[in-house]
DNA sequence: AATTATTGCTTGCATAATGCAAGCGATAAT
DNA sequence: ATTATCGCTTGCATTATGCAAGCAATAATT
């Protein structure tokens, strides 16, 4: 359904309408699950490095389908299962992603390897026209691992 | 003060770690009205259109501030005044704000005019380049307007 | 056919963040 | 001396988040 529901908005400004929709500390990670990690069912997401509660990923599942960024539809093949994907618009988000990883990267100890940042900023456009592609044609494979946490000097755990 | 506090993160991913400072309903509308609007002080930051509440405003003020994407310091004219200023880590954030916009101007009935977004995804760079000229500059025009919520036809009044 | 496992959640409850209105101290203007 | 402005803080109600446990539906195993 691509009904739009008349929702109250703060003002008319395209960036605060974006961040009423992805304004939280989760639903761009869900995305980013979805765009570059292959991920599709809520056990997938569950598995992701951040450990989000199940009961806020159901949540983000649910908003983000009902704006439009994801769809969701069950398998075929196992009942249980249902299937997660990023709509069109979902895919537009990459840009966005992108830059994010760039300047947290650039700007923060990150677990992201100086090159691959390097590499990022001088091939934006082939890097996006990658990650298109392989939504469309619905290749899993990861286009970028789970970045580790930055091993600090003396850092002990707990 | 660049103290390094080291903070405990979900993971080491670059996205992970953008959300956990820009996270919010908040931080980068208030990047935005510093980048392209002009503003610079507490008060310009109450009228900014979405209305946020002062205790939220300076918290955020605070905590970009402590991640070093904000800078504060006393008017020499003025004592009870406080510029508020980018730093160059804020700057940097120019590319995920456009993105975000053209985005949302894409997706969304925004009140951002459809040719301003075409402008700005042909010239992107130029535009970039034009945000940080403002910045290094001090030069406080705004570059964009405030966008006004788009009519709805039949709308009312309350 | 009965049992066990897996998936995708929901529920209950504690804690934290947000939103709203009022107020307040420091400085500046009158 | 009085009033206004600026940048907040405080108190309180509401909402969102986080954690652990549990549960219905389907699938796999015995």
């Amino acid at each position: 359904m691509a009904g739009k529901s008349k929702v109250k908005r703060r003002s008319g400004c395209p960036v605060s309408i974006s961040l009423e929709m992805l304004g939280d500390r989760w639903s761009l990670l869900i995305i980013r699950d979805l765009m570059v990690r292959g991920y599709r069912t809520f056990k997938d997401f569950q598995g992701s490095s951040e450990r989000i509660a199940t009961n806020i990923l159901a949540d983000r599942l649910r908003r983000l389908e009902a704006v439009g960024i994801v769809s969701a539809e069950k398998e075929k093949t196992d009942g249980r299962r249902i299937n997660y994907r990023l709509t069109e618009k979902g895919i537009d988000l990459a840009p966005v992603l992108l830059d994010l990883l760039v300047w947290a990267a650039r700007h923060e100890e990150t677990g992201a390897p100086c090159a691959v940042i390097d590499n990022m900023e001088k091939n934006r456009e082939q890097i996006l026209a990658e990650a298109r592609r392989r939504w469309r044609e619905r290749d899993l494979t990861p286009l970028l691992p789970e970045f580790k946490v930055k091993k600090e000097v003396g850092s002990r755990k707990r």
